[in-house]
RNA sequence: GGUGAGGUAGUACAGUCUGGUAGUGCAUGGGCCUGCAAAGCCUAGUGUCGGGAGUUCAAAUCUCUCCCUCACCUCCA
């Protein structure tokens, strides 16, 4: 498979040993997650699924940053703790990300909870003379490390004439970064150097090599984290240890609202429970993978409404393989499915090309649409390219709305009774049984023998 | 100012690495199917691939140059 790594700014095979591991930059609990956030880990989340149906082992670690002074500032301002504070939006992450149907990563490591961690990394980097100790905490020292600046591309000299950060007097270097704060008020921790708590960048270096050891596969992240967070992990991981910390940076592009950045101050932010309730996950999610995952992608109604239509489909072909009966005298060749297959993954294996893939996912769902008006859908139709449609829409995340045995045959008969109906012309009594499954959300679909139907997902904002 | 990503049909995207005069979805037109619908199928049209120059038998694709948009450079997925 090959992915393009922000560091080498080239498209680099990756050879996966035993296992795949990845460390993904997760969310600071202060606020619920936004379609920003949600795109960056369904991306993630289809290429784990991916991974997973090549018969790898995945192994992913996705952090929660709960310790901030984002965090703080919201907690004093609610009037709350801080644990209070962040345990309510690490729930609601879970409800929202389930919702989304994202499979649970390995691990979901806390930054409160890897304080240790923290504290060993540092205290190493202390006794490399990477970093040095302020009256106001412990920061790493920039110009120790050779290479800071090569993951953003940017170089020390224009940092510092460009830089818009406070000046502290007490560091070496205005690029330096903490990696500790001293401080006297809660939440805090006791370290070698004084009471505090721990910089932004640190976690990430401490987790992923507490989960993840010293090197791993694919680093990922929105990519607005490059820098200076990444760029920063980079320092502090490379230094302490010498070795290559990520094989690949992988970075996902931005969300745009009609064309604008999302802001608080603009107030576009569109919060996954939000979109979640007018539009739900498998729209979200068709929407997230609608464009390649480095570039971004703008949000709008229109573009919301263009996915129901690529759902609608979805569960038409899904229904008509589902519902499938009889057999066909002339057999149906697995051949048209193989190619479908073929052009997913090597779309997928080539820099996660999901558009592409895409593309031959509907074009899989056109050939069952496409058998289907000719009634050509039997049983062993079916048994051909089911599983192949079962499993491209594994990967994708999408959940069609399933039906349980007593529907189904209540459907049925509901079926024969309005063929009844039309065959003595009492098309008022036939309409009426179609109104009457309508609300159900079930659409029949009269092809010229048989009638089939579909049970269709509600979308609130349709 | 610096760095990066882009500018391809009405629209959203792919194709650019690995040159061979453009594809896919949606929308639109026409037809089919239907008792009427819905769903779907079939079919059609639309682009001087941001401008200009260069290399080449051949450029959306490579090189140079100009214009425009956006993001990041401060917390940010």
């Amino acid at each position: 498979m090959q992915i393009f790594d922000t560091l080498n700014n080239t498209k680099t095979e990756l050879k996966f040993l035993d296992k795949v591991t990845i460390y993904l930059c997760g969310v600071t609990v202060y606020d619920d997650a936004h379609i920003g956030h949600a795109r960056t880990i369904i991306v993630f989340d289809v290429l784990r699924r991916f991974l997973e149906s090549q018969k790898n082992i995945v192994e992913i670690v996705q952090n929660f940053t709960d310790v901030d002074d984002k965090i703080i500032a919201r907690a004093n301002e609610k009037k709350v703790s801080t644990v209070e504070l962040t345990s309510k939006y690490t729930e609601n992450y879970f409800r929202d990300f389930d919702k989304l149907n994202v499979k649970r990563a390995t691990h979901y490591p806390k930054a409160t909870e890897h304080i240790e961690d923290m504290l060993n990394l540092i205290s190493q980097l202390i006794d490399k003379k990477c970093a040095y100790i302020t009256k106001n905490g412990v920061y790493f020292s920039v110009s120790k490390f050779r290479d800071y600046g090569k993951l953003s591309k940017k170089n020390i000299k224009e940092l510092i004439s460009g830089s818009r950060v406070m000046v502290d007097e007490e560091k070496n270097d205005p690029l330096d970064f903490a990696l500790w704060k001293f401080s006297d008020t809660q939440p805090i921790w006791n370290s070698p150097w004084g009471k505090g708590r721990p910089g932004w960048h640190i976690e990430c270096s401490a987790m992923s090599r507490k989960y993840l050891g010293d090197g791993f596969d694919i680093h990922g992240g929105g990519r607005d984290l490059i820098f200076p967070h990444h760029e920063n992990e980079i320092a502090q991981s490379e230094s302490s240890t010498s070795n290559q910390f990520a094989k690949i940076w992988m970075h996902v592009g931005m969300i745009t609202i009609n064309g604008e950045k999302m802001s608080k101050s603009i107030g576009n932010v569109k919060s996954v429970s939000h979109v979640l309730e007018n539009w739900g996950s498998n729209i979200i999610r068709l929407f997230c993978l609608s464009g390649h995952y480095s570039k971004p992608i703008d949000y709008s109604e229109k573009i919301m409404m263009e996915n129901v239509t690529k759902l609608r489909q979805i569960e038409t072909s899904y229904y008509e393989l589902r519902l499938a009966e009889g057999m066909n005298k002339k057999s149906y060749t697995n051949e048209f499915v193989n190619e479908c297959k073929e052009e997913f993954d090597s779309a997928l294996n080539n820099d996660f090309n999901i558009p592409v893939a895409l593309t031959a996912f509907y074009k899989l769902i056109r050939e069952i649409n496409s058998l289907a008006a000719d009634e050509k859908i039997t049983c062993d139709v079916s048994s051909i390219i089911l599983p192949e449609l079962e499993r491209m829409m594994d990967i994708l995340g999408i959940n069609i709305v399933k039906i349980s045995d007593d529907e189904k045959d209540e459907i049925n008969h509901l079926i024969e009774k309005r063929n009844v109906y039309r065959n003595e012309k009492n098309f008022d009594e036939a309409d009426k049984i179609r109104e009457q499954i309508a609300e159900k959300n079930i659409t029949f679909i009269d092809h010229k023998n048989s009638t089939r139907w579909v049970k269709r997902e509600k979308i609130k904002a349709e």
